[in-house]
This record gives structure tokens, sequence and C-alpha cells, in this order.
DNA sequence: CCTATGTCAGCGCCACTGATATTT
DNA sequence: CAAATATCAGTGACGCTGACATAG
């Protein structure tokens, strides 16, 4: 029945990307439902997080690359999400920052990712989940150097 | 340093597609070498594992899109790597196999897959890796339906 | 008639590369 | 001069949709 090749489905490589597949699903439907992606989620967790930002410290906070910043950034100011403002001590950068839409948009698709969160985990109880967080924490952690 | 919002970094769905970028990035390094890609090595495997089958099998076993499928089976036929004949019983269907080089050329990939392996799963001891494949092998299971 | 299979064209998302202009 | 920042154009991998012809 699940008649995936044991080659691929013994790794946790498989397990990962597979999973992550799943996981990718079920946030973007909450996603899609606020007409954002995943990008536009980080950018504005980010600057929900820590406040105005220039684009470089954005791709670093949020794992992306400076052009994809610049994008998300369009898509995001066209929504009136957030804003770009010329930086006066460096001006080299824009200093991003969120609005007030872009406050509740965040709150928006914070909530739609929580309602996802259970459906991802399943089957998992507490003891479980925190277990498979607290390793998939310390090897993400090792990645990142 | 590290500064992902928490918003992000506490969420299963967040360390679950981040990490799935690394697995991802050092098996493509891997397949790389051998010119492959993870399509390429999904269906080599699936090949290896049960014999010829048709195309939508494949892509049964693999979690591959029938169109998807189409497209690697093109280009790993255009190698030498599998072939497609028509089959005799059922005139819609493709019989596709591994040739000697195709069982080859999994066996390179294999090795590579394996080599990744240890880096992936960076420090975490056989316990915790037993752990960890178990509950991602529930969770996976559980969304396969 | 309806369904299954293979094929084709195209899209969206994510990650990345390379080049350029501007500023420091 | 070199380095950093923002921007733009383009590429590749993966997952998916819709359409079509052919065969069951």
């Amino acid at each position: 029945m699940a008649e995936t090749p044991e080659r691929l489905s013994a790794r946790p490589s498989w397990l990962l990307t597979q999973l992550a597949v799943h996981a990718h699903r079920l946030a973007s439907e909450g996603f899609a439902e606020a007409g954002a992606r995943g990008y536009h989620y980080r950018i504005l967790a980010a600057l929900g997080e820590f406040g105005p930002a220039s684009q470089v410290q954005l791709g670093r906070r949020c794992t992306m690359d400076r052009s994809d910043v610049v994008a998300a950034i369009n898509e995001l100011s066209e929504r009136g999400f957030v804003e770009r403002a010329p930086d006066p001590g460096d001006r080299r950068r824009n200093i991003v920052s969120l609005t007030a839409a872009g406050h509740q948009q965040l709150r928006r698709l914070d909530e739609a990712l929580d309602a996802v969160q259970d459906q991802l985990l399943g089957p998992l109880g507490a003891a479980e989940r925190a277990t498979l967080t607290h390793l998939l924490a310390r090897l993400l952690e090792h990645h990142a150097r």
C-alpha cells in the first residue's frame, strides 16, 4: 500500500523532506486565505519581533537571500503592510517597518499557523512533541553553525 | 546572533522546513557529482526495489506527480539509465525498467546519500537518531493516510 | 460513456547566482 | 581603492493544474 522504497523511507533526509512538504502545504493553505506566502510571513514576523530593520538584517533573520527580500518587501509594501524609508544615517540602507495593517496581517497569519500546528503534529503526545522539537532545534542549530 | 524570530524558531513547522533545506542541499551536492537530482534518485530507487513498473506506479511510490515522472523518465532514458517499453497487456501503459548503467548509477547515488547521512544528523547520538527517525516516520505515516 | 494512462504546457514557491549602481 | 547595500534578471528544483489523445 504505502510502497515507498525502503532506500528512501528509512532515511531521515527523506522523512524530513516529505514531512516538510506536508508542513508547507498546511501552512500555505492558512496563508492563502490571507493572500500571503511563507516569505511574507517571515518578514512580518521578524519586523514584529525585532522592530524596523534594513533589508540585509531581514535576510539574515529570515534565512532569505537579499534579492528575495527585495521582492517580498515590494509585495508587502504594495499591500500596505510595510514601509520602506531611506536610512538617514547610511544612505545605502532602507529602513523597513511594519504599518498598522502589517501588524494586523501578522496576527492573522500567526493564528493561521497556530491552527495548523495540531494538524501537523497529529497523533503525537505532548512529551513526544517536545522531544521532536528539541531534536530538530538541536540539529538546526548545528547546521546554522 | 542567531536572530531568527521566536515566532518562527519555536515552531516545528519552521524547524522542519529549515532542516529540509539543509538536507536537500547536502543531498544535492552528492547527487550533482553524478549529474542527478532528487527525482532521478527516487525513480531509480523505486525501480531497484520493486522492479519494472508503469509510470503511474512510479508516481505513487515516489510521491511524484505523473507529469513529473514523464520528465524524469525522459532524462533518465536519455542517459541510458532506464528503458521505456510499451506494456503488451495494456497498451496505455509503459513498462519502465532499470538498465545495467541504471543499477550502477543507483549504487553511486546510494553511496552519496549514505555519506551525507552523518553530516545531516550531526551531533545526535545513535539513540537520538533512532528516536527522531521513529517520530518522523510516525508523523509521515499519519499524513500519508 | 466513463475512466485510466501518458504527455505537454504552464504556474507558484523557495533558494540561489551574477551583474550593476550607489554609498561608505 | 575595497566593502557593503539594494536592485534586477535569470535559473533550477519541486510540487501542482489543466488540457489533450489514446486505450481500456
